[in-house]
DNA sequence: TTTT
DNA sequence: TTTT
């Protein structure tokens, strides 16, 4: 469809520490949990509520993948931009089922780490490919095709070709 | 928790007419169905490929069903803005199932018409509430509590006028 | 214009402590300058290099204006949503002078603490309208008019109170 | 500085039918000029009223340049997704003075096309660099180093340095 | 200077 | 399962 957008903006903290797993030719993707939660006064008891919200977010993007196998960890506060997906999968019982998650894939995804923690070392998220761009640790992470926005110094994305086809192996 | 954000954003076209409800005590509730999509050409057979994404979305705030309910036709095009949000239901066979939907309700939540169609009347999103910003068809349609950001004739929350005229008070 | 949308999200720190000025009848004006940066590896000389890019940023909504008052000091990490905005303005010479501005003002901007600096008290960001949400510290704003997207204990521009019971009604 | 943002979305008409130049080594650089208005009524007269804001866009993307070249024209509704830069030039008498733009450039920049105009051939958004992606004319066109986001089939970016050594060239 |  |  001509001219449509699916972005997701989170701030949140991860529930646990990722998971990285591997497709067969050797990709990484890290799954996490996200939670954002509001607070209000109720209006009518003036109690404090409070509502939590967990995402799933699933990275394939390989520079953003080593980012979250470097430096986040349970508790981390990120900044995610990535899109809404849905994956429908077979229960047991052979049934279908349908799990959204918040996906980073591609050139408008972005992970930036918005704590102090797991900083460090020369995080790359660009990573790896020769004439990257090697953000520092907690920095503005881009994708692995991505280059920051800036005047100058831009990097090129690497190659090889990419197939989810381990969608029914990662189940909500 | 302090500090997080949940925030979707997306340009689609509706699948179909939407469904509006009643809640008992007679708020409405809008579904739609907006699907966005991506074209790309594969790199390795040159095909041309499309991948095409459905959205649920849930109208909670009162405005935004009313342009809803006057505009909002089947293929229309629409910016949406909202939140992600898990439900948890119980099938038939009394296993928990989740559905992920993108919810307007409060204050951060828009819906904007981007196609002319279904336009023409007054419609009203702040409606019904005396003082109300009249949006015409096809606007941007703030929600129940919302006025739109402008540096004069803005509506304060429960009363007065407001006037930016003291725009050259504040040089750079 | 039908159909337009005027946004701008910032994540970054805030330079000086804000200054807070009032409008003749006594509204709060806040003035913030929120730097942003981007750290990249050049891709010539290997160096690393980085650029700071600074917003003014203008909050007119009062809750929020409170919240800036009581919270935010230099060093702050911030959450901003809001709008672009240039003035126009005559110099001393009386030329012509524009100045763009990141604008918090209406139903679509907020402001949300990213560390824990500054917090502590009871913030109250939708404050002085009786039946207002009170947000803890650190939380996220809404602004003057809004209430947080949440099913349950919502309030409604004029009344009301709102119960998402039908949860369960909405089957994906 | 460690985890910072800087988005601009707007949904808006180009003003003009856009100005392309040419850096000295054959880079495009686009320049639009892109109008978001909003309508409300006035709580006190009850009178409709609008305010228009102009914003100034820069596309140094190449692949964007290229869209923008083929099918944006003047009346076009776009949906773009930039930073925020303020340029510092010096007017003919020497003084300094700012300019605020929105700049797309890089990962995290899309131009997409709202409207049916201009459409029509094989616009090529990535295009011209072999394994590029080839977008339909009104589709979403990710930058010149981007891919879409979508499980098969991604292209990476072509190679060369970019260099953006004319800002001065672009005074407001 | 756009658009409705 | 996070965080305040």
């Amino acid at each position: 469809m001509a001219g449509s957008v699916n972005k997701v903006i989170l701030i949140g903290n991860v529930g646990a520490d990722p998971e990285i797993r591997r497709t067969q030719d050797g990709r990484p993707i890290a799954n996490l949990r996200i939670a954002t939660s509001e607070t209000w006064r109720d209006r009518n008891s003036g109690e404090r509520r409070e509502k939590t919200e967990w995402h799933t977010v699933v990275v394939f993007n390989e520079g953003l993948c080593k980012v979250v196998e470097q430096y986040v960890k349970k508790g981390a506060k990120l900044y995610i931009e990535g899109q809404l997906q849905t994956r429908k999968w077979q229960d047991q019982n052979g049934n279908d089922r349908y799990s959204t998650e918040v996906v980073l894939q591609g050139f408008n995804s972005t992970l930036t780490m918005l704590d102090g923690r797991g900083e460090g070392g020369g995080a790359s998220a660009g990573g790896g490919r020769g004439s990257s761009n090697d953000f520092g640790g907690g920095g503005n992470y881009g994708d692995d095709y991505g280059a920051p926005a800036q005047p100058s110094g831009r990097s090129s994305g690497g190659g090889g070709n990419f197939s989810r086809d381990l969608d029914d192996d990662i189940p909500f």
